[in-house]
DNA sequence: TGATGTAAATTCACTTGCGAGTATACTTAT
DNA sequence: ATAAGTATACTCGCAAGTGAATTTACATCA
């Protein structure tokens, strides 16, 4: 009984990712997909020629959603840098509380294809961490914060540093400490402390 | 033809190990371990009662090395935090430009066993990440630098953030700008920026 | 309006291969 | 002789992917 045509792909991109992020790729079966989808395992095949196709559509649809909400969420930005890294690194606590979170599922498959550098999932999610991290650059620049491309970058490589952090430890408290460091970074620029 | 009685072990654990970095845990067959440690797979059987257990010692063992190593690696700090900070950031340039580099791989098991937090391999990779940034402290603490234990976390996040960028995004001018981030963390310490 | 052909969408049942783990026999040091 | 250690040759289960039939939406035509 054929629904309505492209009304499954969605259902089973959004199952798809919820697994993969909770569990990584290799330990998430086709099938398991497809009865969290509500569907068959060939209905999947039919969809998506491979389980790395499928991987592939489903992050490329998850930075879709994913960004453009990140978009939105500079929008607002009345607050200068340290309403910012605090907004974000609240945001991180509140993620992080969720029940099964297992980190950025991005991050998390870049880690798991490590060695697959040529894999198109690889592709997408290098795509997404350059534009979430220029994204923050425009935030940063709205706040008038001086060499935002430069201070974007460090504040990206403490948010990824917590989010792995917090993952290994299941503590919360680098995000304070994160945000912290942030903040000071922010204010400090690049000026070397001479000796 | 049994060799000498406990030669084989450490040959399969570094073989092991060797493996699960690369290419992380689920995607190596105890075949392929047994192959690379010139051993047949139920040798590896008699020596470990299974994967998971394998894993277990190789993680076990890989931190004994890593961690003892580290210690050596901080007798010698003659300069000061950016001394430090430079033999870190630049030691990590070298590291991740070895070929078929994949980060840290008790980082990268942690991710890979993200959703189950009781396995004990995760807990080795727990206790090795607090012993690596409580060594960390030590070394701040002996180049004087104030509130050792904040910046040594501060500077653990950034450490581990920059990992998941280089893998990311295959580019090591993350160390530099962590580097010169860290730098300024140390110098700065935890003084609000008066408004 | 209503029959009907057609292609999109879905299902059931299957093959196939790989990988974890094992039963049992063999080898060598002491 | 005996026990630690290793090898050969298996079982067994799971997961990726497929073949072929089946169901429904919908366009077209009498």
């Amino acid at each position: 009984m054929p629904r309505a045509s492209d009304a499954t792909r969605p259902v089973i991109l959004q199952a798809a990712y919820k697994l993969f992020r909770r569990r990584g790729f290799f330990r998430v079966g086709m099938e398991e997909i497809a009865e969290a989808a509500g569907v068959t395992k060939r209905t999947l095949y039919y969809h998506f020629d491979s389980k790395d196709a499928l991987l592939t559509a489903v992050l490329a649809s998850q930075h879709e959603r994913t960004f453009a909400d990140f978009q939105n969420y500079g929008i607002e930005l009345s607050g200068g840098a340290d309403a910012l890294i605090d907004k974000l690194f609240e945001g991180l606590v509140k993620w992080s509380s969720k029940p099964r979170w297992a980190g950025s599922g991005f991050t998390r498959l870049a880690i798991e294809l490590a060695d697959l550098s040529g894999h198109p999932a690889r592709l997408i999610a290098r795509q997404h961490k350059a534009l979430m991290e220029k994204q923050l650059e425009t935030m940063l620049a709205g706040a008038r914060i001086p060499s935002p491309k430069e201070r974007a970058r460090e504040l990206f490589v403490l948010i990824e540093g917590t989010m792995v952090m917090i993952l290994i430890h299941g503590d919360q408290s680098y995000c304070t400490a994160a945000a912290d460091a942030a903040k000071r970074l922010m204010a400090v620029g690049s000026s070397r402390s001479g000796p």
